[in-house]
DNA sequence: GTGGCCAACACAGATCTC
DNA sequence: GAGATCTGTGTTGGCCAC
C-alpha cells in the first residue's frame, strides 16, 4: 500500500507538473491568440467592420484548450458564454484531477485578468460588453471555473485518495465539461462563436440601428467630444488666469468657478463704492463752484468800491490829509467826548453810518428818546461788515426820501439822527475816511448832526438817513456794539457822487460826529434827491475838513487796499470794530 | 444629416485620513 | 501604508437645433 501510494503520489506529482506546464503553455497560447485577435479587431475597426468580431473573440479564448483533458484553463478563459453551455458537459468531464492542481489556478487567473482589461481596452467594446445582459453576470463565475479545471484534471489521473477533492470540484464541473467540448479542437470555437453570436448579433444590430454611421461615427463623435472638452478646459484656464491670487495648479475647476464668482462680486462692490465716491465728489464740486461764484460776486462788489475809491482819491484834496484817519468810538463816553469836542469845535468830523438792518432795528431809538443819553456799552463787540452788510440796495427808496430833506434839525432830529448803532466817520485828506457804526443815540449827537447839516458844507460825505425812527432808539443800550469802518474820503465822495447807484450803505446812517456826518448826509441826500449823483464833482461837498469830527488815524491802514472787510472789522483793540476800505 | 451639448459611466492619478 | 475621497479625462448614448 505504501509503495503504491507513493508511486501514485509520484505519478500524481509528475502529472501535476505536466498539467502546470500544459497550463502555462495554454495560457501563453491564449495570450498570443488574444493579441492576434485584438490586432485583427483593430484592423477591422479601421475598416469599419461590424462589432461582431470582438465579441467572437471571447469564444476563441476557450479554443486554447486544445491541450489534454486537464486543460481547464481554457474554459476559464471563456467566461460568459461558457457558463451557459457547460452544464451538459459536466457529466462528460469526470477528470480525476486532484485538488493540488490549485497551483495552476493561480496561473490561470492571471490570463483571465489580463484578458478583461484587454477587452476593456477596446474603446467601444469594453463598454458595450457590459451592456450585454447575460455575459456580465457570469463573469464572476470564472473563479469557480478554476476549481473546475482542477477537478477535471483530478479525474483524469485521479488516484483514489484524491477523489474527495474532485467531489467538491464536481459541483463546478460544468466549465470543465465545456472545455472538453471546446478542447476537442478548433471546431469548438465556431460553436462557441455561434453561441455567442446570437447576443452579439443582437447587440450589433441594435448598435447599427442606433447608429447608422457605425464605428466611424462613434470615433468622430469621440473626437468632437474630445475637442469640446479641450475647449472647455482652455476656457477654465483662461478664467483662472484672469483671476488674481489663484494658484496655477492647485485649484480645481470648481474652485476656479467659486473664486471667479467671489472676484466678480468684489468687483461689483468696488464699482458701487466708486460710483458713490464720484457722486460725492461731484456734489462737493458743485458746492465749491457755488461758493466760488459767491466769493467772486462779493469780490466784484468790493472791487467796484475800490475802483470808486481810486477814482475819488485822484480827486481827493490835500487839505484833508491831516485827518487821514478817523476813528469812531463806541459808547456813550465816546459820544460824549465827541459831543464835547464837537461843541468845542475840536476834532475832526465824525460820520456815523448806519449799520446793517439787523443792527439798526435793534438800535433804533424812539424819536422821543433821542435826547436821552445812551448808557455806555459794556461790551462792545466788533461788527462784522461783510459785503452782506454793505450792499443794502434792498433798502427801499423810502430810506432815501428822508434824505432829500437834509432834515431841518428841529423838525425831526431824532429821525435824522436815528441813534444808529453805528457811526460813519469820514475823514478827508490823503488818509482814509472812517465810517464807524456806533450805537450812538445820544441826543447831543443828533443835535450836532442837525447842526452840522445846516452848517457849512463839510468835506466828508455821510449818508445820514435814519431809517424809521423807532422807540428802539431808547433801547440803545441793547444795541449791538459798533465798529469803525474806515473809508477813504474819496469813497464817500464817490458814494455821494454815485448816489443811489452805489449799493454801499444806501440805507440811512446814523452819525455821531455831526460835522462830517452832516455834510455827508447832506451831500448824499442832496444828490440823490436831485438825481445828480455821479454828475458833479464832490469837491464842493468836501471843501473843508469838518470841525469837531473825531478823527482816528490809522497810518498803517492809510493807502492800503483791504480786500477782506471782515478782517478789518474784527479789531478787538477798539471798542468799535473798524473797517477800512482804503 | 450633422454638430453641439449634456449626462452617465469608467478609469487613473493625486490627495487626504486613519 | 492602505483605503477613501477628489479630480481630471475619456467614451458613449441621447437629445436638440440648424
Amino acid at each position: 500500500m505504501s509503495i503504491e501510494t507513493l508511486l501514485e503520489a509520484a505519478r500524481f506529482l509528475e502529472w501535476q507538473a505536466q498539467q502546470q506546464q500544459r497550463a502555462r503553455e495554454e495560457q501563453e497560447r491564449l495570450r498570443l491568440e488574444r493579441e492576434r485577435e485584438q490586432e485583427q479587431k483593430k484592423a477591422r475597426l479601421a475598416h469599419a467592420l461590424p462589432l461582431e468580431e470582438p465579441r467572437i473573440e471571447a469564444p476563441p479564448l476557450p479554443l486554447s484548450p486544445p491541450a489534454p483533458p486537464p486543460a481547464p484553463p481554457p474554459p476559464l478563459a471563456t467566461p460568459t458564454p461558457l457558463t451557459v453551455i457547460p452544464i451538459p458537459v459536466v457529466t462528460n468531464s469526470p477528470q480525476p484531477l486532484p485538488p493540488p492542481p490549485p497551483l495552476p489556478p493561480s496561473a490561470q487567473p492571471l490570463p483571465l485578468a489580463p484578458r478583461q482589461p484587454a477587452l476593456v481596452g477596446n474603446p467601444g467594446l469594453s463598454i458595450k460588453e457590459p451592456a450585454s445582459l447575460p455575459t456580465r453576470p457570469q463573469v464572476p463565475t470564472p473563479a469557480p471555473l478554476l476549481p473546475d479545471s482542477k477537478t477535471t484534471v483530478g479525474t483524469t489521473g485521479s488516484p483514489k485518495p484524491l477523489q474527495p477533492l474532485p467531489t467538491p470540484i464536481l459541483t463546478i464541473a460544468p466549465h470543465p465539461g465545456v472545455q472538453p467540448q471546446l478542447a476537442p479542437q478548433q471546431p469548438p470555437p465556431p460553436t462557441l462563436g455561434t453561441l455567442k453570436l446570437a447576443p452579439a448579433e443582437e447587440i450589433k444590430s441594435s448598435e447599427q440601428k442606433k447608429r447608422p454611421g457605425g464605428i466611424g461615427t462613434r470615433e468622430v463623435h469621440n473626437k468632437l467630444e474630445k475637442n469640446r472638452r479641450a475647449h472647455l478646459k482652455e476656457c477654465f484656464e483662461t478664467l483662472k488666469r484672469n483671476i488674481p491670487n489663484v494658484d496655477d495648479k492647485k485649484t480645481s475647476n470648481l474652485s476656479v468657478l467659486r473664486t471667479a464668482l467671489r472676484y466678480i462680486q468684489s468687483l461689483k462692490r468696488k464699482e458701487k463704492e466708486y460710483e458713490h465716491e464720484m457722486e460725492r465728489l461731484a456734489r462737493e464740486k458743485i458746492a465749491t463752484q457755488q461758493r466760488l461764484a459767491e466769493l467772486k460776486h462779493e469780490l466784484s462788489q468790493w472791487m467796484d468800491v475800490l475802483e470808486i475809491d481810486r477814482v475819488l482819491r485822484q480827486t481827493g484834496q490835500p487839505e484833508d490829509d491831516q485827518a487821514s484817519t478817523s476813528t469812531a468810538s463806541e459808547g456813550e463816553d465816546n459820544v460824549d467826548e465827541d459831543m464835547e469836542e464837537d461843541r468845542a469845535g475840536v476834532g475832526p468830523p465824525k460820520l456815523s453810518h448806519r449799520p446793517p438792518p439787523e443792527l439798526l432795528k435793534s438800535a433804533l431809538p424812539p424819536p422821543s428818546a433821542a435826547p436821552t443819553p445812551l448808557p455806555p456799552h459794556p461790551h462792545p463787540h466788533p461788527v462784522a461788515l461783510s459785503p452782506a452788510h454793505l450792499p443794502v440796495q434792498q433798502q427801499p427808496p423810502q430810506q432815501k426820501t428822508p434824505l432829500p430833506a437834509p432834515p431841518p434839525p428841529p423838525a425831526t432830529p431824532a429821525q435824522t439822527l436815528v441813534p444808529a448803532p453805528a457811526h460813519l466817520v469820514a475823514t478827508a485828506g490823503g488818509g482814509s475816511t472812517v465810517i464807524a457804526h456806533t450805537a450812538t443815540t445820544h441826543a447831543s449827537v443828533i443835535q450836532t448832526v442837525n447842526h452840522v447839516l445846516q452848517g457849512p458844507g463839510g468835506k466828508h460825505i455821510a449818508h445820514i438817513a435814519p431809517s424809521a425812527p423807532s422807540p428802539a432808539v431808547q433801547l440803545a443800550p441793547a444795541t449791538p456794539p459798533i465798529g469803525h469802518i474806515t473809508v477813504h474820503p474819496a469813497t464817500l465822495n464817490h458814494v455821494a457822487h454815485l448816489g443811489s447807484q452805489l449799493p454801499l450803505y444806501p440805507q440811512p446812517v446814523a452819525v455821531s460826529q455831526p460835522v462830517a456826518v452832516s455834510h455827508i448826509a447832506h451831500t448824499l441826500s442832496h444828490q440823490q434827491v436831485n438825481g445828480t449823483a455821479g454828475l458833479g464833482p464832490p469837491a464842493t461837498v468836501m471843501a473843508k475838513p469838518a470841525v469837531g469830527a473825531q478823527v482816528v488815524h490809522h497810518p498803517q491802514l492809510v493807502g492800503q487796499t483791504v480786500l477782506n472787510p471782515v478782517t478789518m472789522v474784527t479789531m478787538p483793540s477798539f471798542p468799535v470794530s473798524t473797517l477800512k476800505l482804503a
